[in-house]
DNA sequence: GTCTATAGATGGATAGAC
DNA sequence: GTCTATCCATCTATAGAC
């Protein structure tokens, strides 16, 4: 089963669908470069080529199409951690260590922001999501916590000697290593550095973010 | 010299420091909690209970006062962790440990953020800058980083031992935790670990995220 | 289904009276 | 300096022609 909205279709049937893809790929496109607020219907439809009223006859409203965007990549990015989440566990009798449940966490996102990654935009939008997100995708990243329980239960068992409190913090300090990976940032890091850091070298990043988290819960 | 906008001036002069005040304070306030494009001017008049034209009065214009806020809260924010840097050089002959200089950049905003603080919410506009604001900020951001070269400069000398760039990506992983500490991720954690984690306690937190953020550098 | 034209609402800014 | 009334730009959403 192909996925109409990351593959294209057949160029000859459903000028429909291709409409559609254009609209979401260019809105996601736009919303993780400048913004939530700074990027209008207008904007979307110029840029993906199409009329104006394309957005409210494809997804209802900006607000629908948003939080269409929004589900469709969390639940992608979620369900890839918590493939790799299974197979750590899988590797371990159920029971993985500290530094390969956080590997489970890092490394989807970490890989879609790859310099040739389709998906490099995609992470840049759900980290936008959290800051920039109106109300509905707010209530969803505050009530839907089912996909972190699973990280927060595998660190208690890999770490029963640590208070539960403290897994929960270590957490969420971890998280914020993630939601930091933003374009702004790095650029930042790239100017104070002179230069010297390569976010690119997704691999390098990865084993850097590990070591740091690792050391981190094992105090 | 005592400063007009943190503190009350006599109530028998000068309305026009007053309004000033007023403005600049229900502003932060609302900018924080609701983001910079979803507080409209009228929003913020209405909350400080002054006409519609006292922003324009004042500010000259919506970004002038958002970029005000901006430049007030993080040179007192960056002025009070560079003082508890020197402080942490004078007691240590000029080298402090990782420990110390990092205390002198987390102590700073968790201490605002205390829930008694007034400066409380003055944190949350500062982290909401970061991935919020509009050009002129992000231009300030990204260019005026050396008062963070204070600070990569002390953990250099801290680890001689460690290259360079190790010593960029950890304080780039340390700035992470510090800017996910806004409200709605405390909420999360909150409801993600059955109300056992308490941010409220400063001292406890501090101690939390310098045991992590410690044994990430001691790798 | 696509597209144009426009309704309807909102917001930033300012003129001008007091 | 303060405040009201208003201008003007911009945006979302939709009606209606094709």
């Amino acid at each position: 089963m192909t996925d109409p909205l990351t593959q294209d279709p057949p160029e000859t049937e459903e000028a429909q669908a291709a409409t559609k893809q254009a609209v979401f790929n260019a809105a996601e496109r736009l919303f993780a470069l400048h913004g939530f607020q700074n990027v209008s219907v207008r904007d979307i439809t110029a840029e993906a080529g199409v009329n104006l009223a394309s957005v409210n006859y494809h997804f209802g409203s900006k607000d629908a199409l948003l939080f269409e965007i929004f589900r469709r990549r969390t639940s992608e990015l979620n369900r890839e951690r918590a493939r790799m989440l299974h197979e750590a566990g899988a590797r371990h009798g159920g029971k993985p260590p500290v530094r390969d449940i956080l590997e489970a966490y890092f490394a989807p996102p970490l890989r879609w922001g790859s310099p040739d990654h389709d998906r490099r935009i995609s992470v840049q939008f759900i980290i936008r999501a959290r800051s920039e997100g109106n109300a509905e995708m707010r209530e969803v990243l505050r009530n839907d916590v089912s996909h972190l329980e699973r990280f927060a239960n595998a660190l208690m068992a890999a770490r029963p000697d640590l208070p539960k409190e403290d897994v929960y913090w270590r957490l969420h300090f971890v998280l914020g290593m993630v939601h930091n990976n933003r374009f702004a940032e790095f650029d930042r890091l790239h100017h104070l550095s002179g230069g010297i850091t390569r976010e690119g070298d997704v691999d390098a990043l990865l084993k850097r973010m590990l070591d740091f988290a690792e050391a981190g819960f094992s105090a």
